[in-house]
DNA sequence: TGGTACATGTAACATGTTACATGATTAG
DNA sequence: CTAATCATGTAACATGTTACATGTACCA
């Protein structure tokens, strides 16, 4: 039982466990499909929460299955730090976006190099949001709007999020969002 | 000139020195005003980053001004970096939200307390958002449209975030929204 | 003369990233 | 048999956060 204020990360490890035992590879899998959209996080650290978890008490790890699997337990002290962790105000976001830089330094680059930049970003968003509005409606079929509203709400999150940024793309002036200005030749045509 | 591969937060820097020298402190305000909002940092990173590229001959220092101002210059080697760093393919943004994982484990929480949260953080970002509004104005007003039209892209990126934000707290089911549920007796009343 | 904003920096620690090492099991 | 996937973990390093220590200059 070493120190610990239970960060945001593990706190979410303890949430998923509320559902039964999960081995480190289930939490990560979980994890990157419930929040990996707004919460990044790679498989080391959910190895290295765990740990520290254990070494806490405020997880248990059970027996090997197959495979070498190690399930992962909450235990009465892992269930009261994530309902104190719950019931704390949430701090303010914090979003990192390399693309903005880009733009905003974006007289250092040469002509079409952000236009670049910009439609492969903006394909990659483009795509997102298709795979978000297909979640969605799988869910609205399945009646998870009633049955798990929380998590409808979270995705729906992603979806005001993703069409923001596409509306973003395509609303930039042409002066930066053309890969023209290509020496004021011919524009580059349809793609 | 030790390793390295230039980072975000480094090549920033380096990019607002080519306006000329600034301060660790100047360079803290500027960082903080125009990139700020989608790619926060901290007044120790920027020293410790204004070491290691005086270290790596990227920047120098210069002579002390009043109260110990000390303002560091782009070198040559500084330049090239820059524009090395400039025109490589941006990552993948992250974004850590806090409150869509308080949102996501909302079933642990006390009725009402969710509503709360949601409360405060919708006027956090209604406030930035009016503040954008005015910032936007205020561009436009000067002929930044024209004059800066990277930084008003930027800008406009924080518009349409906060925009699509708040339209999804507004949009949120009254079942998560509302300080409702409160034992089934009276609604809070209007706001 | 005392408080506030300016200004620089360090130390300690927490968190995040990347790369690697190792082995089990399954599908083809 | 062998490649792919499942599964766990460590090591090394980079980055981010918080707290503190120190001192300057302005202004009320």
């Amino acid at each position: 039982m070493t120190r610990h204020q239970l960060n945001a990360t593990a706190a979410s490890l303890l949430g998923f466990l509320h559902d039964g035992p999960l081995t480190g590879w289930d939490l990560v899998q979980t994890a990157q499909r419930e929040i990996g959209d707004f919460w990044s996080l790679t498989q080391s650290q959910v190895y290295r929460e765990l740990a520290a978890m254990a070494e806490a008490g405020l997880v248990e790890a059970g027996e090997r299955g197959r495979r070498e699997r190690r399930p992962y337990s909450l235990t009465e002290a892992g269930r009261a730090a994530f309902a104190e962790w719950v019931g704390r105000e949430p701090g303010a976001e914090t979003i990192r976006f390399p693309l903005l830089l880009t733009v905003l330094f974006g007289r250092h680059l040469p002509a079409g190099r952000l236009a670049e930049f910009l439609e492969a970003h903006r394909a990659v968003h483009a795509g997102r949001l298709a795979d978000y509005e297909r979640q969605h409606r799988d869910a609205v079929a399945a009646g998870a709007v009633d049955a798990a509203p929380y998590a409808v709400a979270t995705l729906e999150f992603g979806l005001a999020y993703e069409r923001a940024v596409l509306d973003w793309f395509d609303r930039l002036p042409s002066a930066i969002n053309r890969d023209g200005a290509r020496d004021g030749t011919a524009p580059a045509g349809p793609r």
